[in-house]
DNA sequence: AAGAAAGATTAAGATTATATTAACAAAGTA
DNA sequence: TACTTTGTTAATATAATCTTAATCTTTCTT
């Protein structure tokens, strides 16, 4: 459940979008001045608000630059009738993610909120779809354990689901054996087996056999990678 | 230093778009079909690519979509001609972080790579870049294990490899082969082997061959120096 | 300039790393 | 318990890398 804050002067658009957000599962809190915005949204728990930028007493800008000193990670979405490039700009460079301009289709605003909360999850990890990992036509999912490359779905035992997933969530990133050990197995110490190059070996002949690419490449002397 | 990659068919655009971003001090590598924009944006170092949705061939929505399954990280910003509010969506839905449309004013564009490089960079906490070593036009990425000249993928072996670490963490810098020996290979004392030299001969036959500018030079009664 | 020292280059052999297979052990299931 | 599946170890074959040592080239010293 995400949380969004809008300030904006008038209630006709304020209460569309409001309506329009929480159709979509959002909840909304309006606002409706510079002074109530930086007092409410200086709260933690908002996942993004929208400022508008014409507002009586205090303006966007200024609540934008100074919600922004004190939280870096809150993505912030202008919101104004003014279209000129220069307003544009000024917005985005008092700290603000993404900018819009009045009048604007309710589809493209939440588009772009979306896009805002998607790259904000990413970026700190919690994506709520962050049980379904993949990289170029592999797919796995850590709910329903199913691995699926193109398309079609792939049988796989514990272990090698296991080691799957940990290539899955470093991509393009050398793992030492020792790193896979410690990751995939609990060894932390070097025990002289061969395990993973095994079961390196089990997961290629059942995620490469049959399909053109490789996926998972060896770099001698140090390790495997995905990609 | 940002890099920043351009998929653009119109010329004109691509070259404007392209000076203007290196006055500002980017990187800059245009690419002007679908296709080619998926191969060369996939290598981990483009810090954000900007896409226009009509080119010959793939489309920008294709690419922006095969891009994201492999790399949820990079910022993408999509451009077109196209104005209509579906299309907006359409973009944003596959992934894309910001949407402008053509024609655009530079300093729009401008302004909103800078929100979105802003934004990447507060998300992860802290220099997205430092797995990056380069000096001059090489590039080694200590999380994939690339290394790069000019653009031009270098394979390396493990020692290899660890060699031209050691110089990039220390350019401009004389190293004694003792110096060398204590930290590429485990010699403390000297054994009277010649491993250093011939390593250095193989490395620069694989970062300096077919390139114009020496990198490793030798300090005859001194050791190795990367300039 | 000649000889000595240092470094570059090459090739062969030693060494190590990896892929692959099979056998065995452990765990789970009927 | 017997059977099946999964996980682990060990042995082998193959390939790549690393090291050594010999020779060639360049630089330094006298």
């Amino acid at each position: 459940m995400f949380k969004i804050g809008l300030a904006e002067d008038d209630l006709k658009i304020a209460g569309l979008v409001k309506t329009g957000l929480e159709e979509q599962g959002y909840l909304v809190t309006i606002v409706s001045n510079g002074e109530e915005a930086l007092q409410t949204f200086k709260e933690t728990d908002f996942n993004l608000v929208i400022l508008d930028v014409m507002m009586p007493g205090m303006n966007g800008i200024a609540v934008c630059k100074s919600l922004r000193s004190g939280n870096k990670d809150l993505p912030i979405l202008m919101l104004t009738a003014l279209g000129s490039i220069d307003d544009k700009v000024t917005g985005l460079n008092s700290g603000a993610d993404d900018y819009l301009v009045k009048p604007f289709h309710f589809k493209e605003l939440l588009a772009r909120i979306e896009a805002l909360l998607r790259r904000q999850h990413v970026a700190t990890g919690k994506d709520k779809t962050d049980h379904l990992l993949s990289f170029d036509d592999i797919s796995l999912n850590t709910y329903s354990k199913e691995v699926k490359r193109a398309g079609i779905l792939i049988e796989l035992t514990a272990k090698e689901h296991t080691l799957l997933e940990l290539f899955l969530r470093n991509p393009n990133r050398l793992l030492s054996r020792q790193y896979i050990a410690e990751n995939a197995w609990d060894i932390s110490f070097d025990t002289g087996t061969n395990v993973i190059d095994v079961y390196v070996n089990f997961l290629r002949n059942k995620i490469e056999k049959g399909f053109s690419r490789k996926l998972i490449h060896t770099k001698i002397g140090m390790g495997y990678i995905l990609k």
